[in-house]
DNA sequence: AAGTAACATTACTCGTGAGTAATATCTCAT
DNA sequence: ATGAGATATTACTCACGAGTAATGTTACTT
């Protein structure tokens, strides 16, 4: 009764969800045909209802699939305790490389959990209110400037991995690092040049 | 021959017009079916096919409506010539705040144009070098740091504005003015308190 | 008042794609 | 070697929604 049990049903369906993953990406939700889906895992329509039990289903499989990557990754890259005010650029640019990376590594998942599926705004929110906290932190450590709501640079900071990951990172343009540095730089110091800054 | 000609199908083409706007802004194309949108505009649906050839015909012509409306803008508020240092920050305020109300005006069209249109990335794209360019000239002038790239200033831009529309303004959190000072204020003077800044 | 565009309707077609019924094969435990 | 569950297939159904054919009505021009 009990032998190498689901073995090759296990394969189909990572199959299975490897193809959607792929589809749903390029395609988004309506343009993707379970028969194509099918096609590319080497099985046929009656199969994939062995194993999920609608297309809706799939895709929010891997909804939560990456909504529950995200909440590991945040869960294990939580701020540490106090900071010298020097390490501050250093740490903020690494947790948002850490991020870049993390959205690298599996870019269709990435593309589903974050821009097409209908929770997407939902997941954002949650990721919003999380790094808004981690900010507050800092800032009534006085590493920020007091005067600026952590909510609202929460949302920019967002704002700005979604963009970059869109145009820059997914396309492979430019990496999680170089993105990093870039956007931490300009949140941190800001536009203006010295000379006016200073005054 | 001439006589008021045309006026009661335009009016019905405007209705069509307006209801396809607000369902696809609020369902997306796919969601968005063509029995609906004349349901809304009080007509059958053959007589949606007098007025436009296709369903992807109305979703096109909404999405060119916004291009051609977001080109206009543009092409008005181009940065006029020498401008003092201590006004670079108001000016680029006012740029943002223009740009923001310009999105709550047409609340459907941004939805559509920038959100939901599969050109979207397209029309971002131009934006962003459009930005790029306006901006690469106050840097020219030595307003802002050289080591910056203007381009990806110019996508984190686009990005935070992006966000904010989506999160505050279009469900109409937070006005046009409020989001632009605050955007502009973090990305001109930065995160960092001033004591580390300074040092 | 009559002819003619313009504007609209009722009643269809028809492709597509999700999901299912019935059936077949493969693999292992006994 | 055989029965049973797991894995897959062939051959469908069926709803939905885009688009159309045929026809009717309105309103203005002459």
């Amino acid at each position: 009764m009990a032998r190498e049990k689901g073995l090759k049903g296990m394969e189909s369906r990572e199959r299975l969800l490897a193809a959607a993953a792929e589809e749903f990406a390029n395609r988004g939700f309506h343009e993707t045909k379970v028969s194509t889906i099918v096609k590319r895992a080497g099985l046929t329509q009656p199969a994939f209802y062995l194993y999920f039990p609608s297309k809706e289903a799939v895709f929010d499989e891997l909804v939560n699939a990456f909504r529950t990557r995200l909440h590991a990754l945040i869960g294990s890259s939580r701020f540490e305790a106090q900071v010298e005010a020097q390490d501050v650029p250093k740490r903020v640019r690494m947790a948002v490389e850490t991020f870049f990376r993390f959205l690298e590594a599996t870019p269709h998942l990435t593309r589903i959990g974050l821009f097409l599926a209908p929770k997407a705004e939902e997941i954002k929110k949650e990721l919003i209110a999380l790094i808004a906290f981690n900010l507050s932190a800092e800032q009534q450590a006085g590493y920020f400037r007091s005067d600026l709501s952590m909510k609202t640079v929460a949302e920019c900071l967002v704002g700005i991995v979604e963009r970059l990951t869109l145009s820059q990172l997914l396309p492979g343009i430019k990496s999680p690092e170089s993105l990093a540095s870039q956007v931490v730089d300009l949140l941190l110091y800001g536009m203006l040049s010295m000379k006016h800054t200073s005054a």
